[in-house]
DNA sequence: CCAATACGTTAGTCGTCACTAACCTATTCG
DNA sequence: CGAATAGGTTAGTGACGACTAACGTATTGG
């Protein structure tokens, strides 16, 4: 799976915000869901598979962290995706709310 | 389905971009693609319900088009995701490679 | 009018995702 | 050492996504 992909489940998202403010043990972050440690563990395990998050054992814990690189993938995943052409759309969306055109 | 999600399959991010380059019919479409035309039919159903596309009758053909305030919604949605925390680990991804601070 | 065209629709398959419950392993603390 | 803790692992389930094949329906051109 693309990190485009797995950072589009909605759990994963809010995973990948948790980390980034910064780096939790799974037990933190599965404090944070309604769902079980379990799942958010196999979450985890996807991301990483994807490159976007890494374990660093200490002790008893695994402390999870955003990988920079892996999100600088996904980053450019994303913006190659949105094209310039999907840009203007959303130009002309403003446009539609704000009638004023570059060339009036 | 949420916008983010619809839009992350690989296929379908392709379907956006070729309709946001210009409208185009099913079979135009599914002609750019492995898939078979009802498959390509079935993701645009999708994408239309998230919002994204929006079909024309016009004759025996049906002309999907990219929805631009769809699209701005898409925006926002992956805009909220991409909170300053992360875009601030892509920035120290650069920082890495070119290992200039902002204060040295 | 009838055959061809453009699509949607449906049924069915296959794979995979998200999840829970239960279990197993490693580590630490008393 | 033994209980408790942290978390990976596995099996099983329900759901859903992606897809194909076959069929149904509206539209149009000869």
């Amino acid at each position: 799976m693309d990190a485009f992909s797995a950072a589009a489940e909605p759990n994963r998202r809010r995973i990948l915000q948790l980390l980034a403010s910064e780096p939790r043990t799974v037990s933190d972050i599965a404090a944070e869901f309604t769902v079980t440690r379990s799942a958010v563990s196999q979450h985890l395990l996807l991301l990483a598979d994807a490159g976007l998050v890494t374990a660093e054992k200490v002790g008893r814990q695994r402390i999870y962290r955003v990988v920079p690189d892996g999100l600088r993938s996904l980053q450019a995943e994303i913006d190659r995706f949105w094209t310039d052409e999907l840009d203007l759309l959303v130009a002309d969306a403003h446009a539609h709310a704000h009638p004023n055109r570059s060339n009036p």
